[in-house]
DNA sequence: GCGAAATGCAACCCCAAGGTTGCATTTCCT
DNA sequence: AGGAAATGCAACCTTGGGGTTGCATTTCGC
């Protein structure tokens, strides 16, 4: 079930999937239900092509499954990694704080 | 305090910011301690200028702070940016496989 | 006072990444 | 069967961002 020990990989690699306006689009658009990438070539301002670029780069990083449906390939949103490296960070984020607070106990301290 | 209405644009720029493996090196680096751009490019196999940037757009999306000490300018990571974003992001991703459980369930009720 | 260290700023290089057009292929539907 | 829709692949263009070098400026320490 786990991929690999170090998440640091997996951190990088998602927030970089998730700097970009485009893909932020793609990922609410398929917030609304499941869409193929001709599809959301419809609703969105992008070639149906770059759009399948994306896609790819988010099915890397585990954000998006791809389900077949006839002749169309149909993209779901999967939440399970992106809460994964939130939770992460979160920790991340707290350890900082963390020391911060003890750097300031310690000045108080004197 | 709060910045603005809509997190997303601090999302994206957040994410963006977190996704080079340089400026994690950078924010590691940190976490053990304050320390000057100078001091960093020491430590790192990088230019003090382009350290310098990084710390710039670190400091622009509020993962670290300035601290003058004397001619020098100690860098200080901070963390709760950072767990703002990653408990919004964990909120997404909680989301998405909320909608996706219910579909699962409707599909298994027929 | 003066050299050395720290910083700031600017011009420049290079490449990955987002985007496009074009074409070939498959596959559904009437 | 045959046309329309969906996808895949490849070449190509362009911009932004990471990185560097070079120089000017400030400021600490002896």
């Amino acid at each position: 079930m786990n991929t690999g020990p170090s998440l640091d990989a997996t951190v990088v690699a998602m927030c970089s999937a998730l700097a970009d306006e485009t893909r932020w689009s793609i990922l609410t658009a398929l917030g609304q239900g499941d869409a193929s990438a001709s599809a959301l070539a419809r609703s969105l301002p992008v070639t149906r092509q770059a759009i399948a670029k994306h896609l790819g780069v988010l099915q890397e990083v585990g954000l998006v499954e791809t389900v077949q449906v006839g002749r169309e390939v149909r993209y779901r949103v999967i939440g399970t990694e992106l809460s994964a490296v939130a939770r992460r960070l979160d920790a991340i984020g707290t350890e900082w704080d963390r020391r911060l607070a003890a750097i300031k106990h310690i000045a108080e301290s004197i």
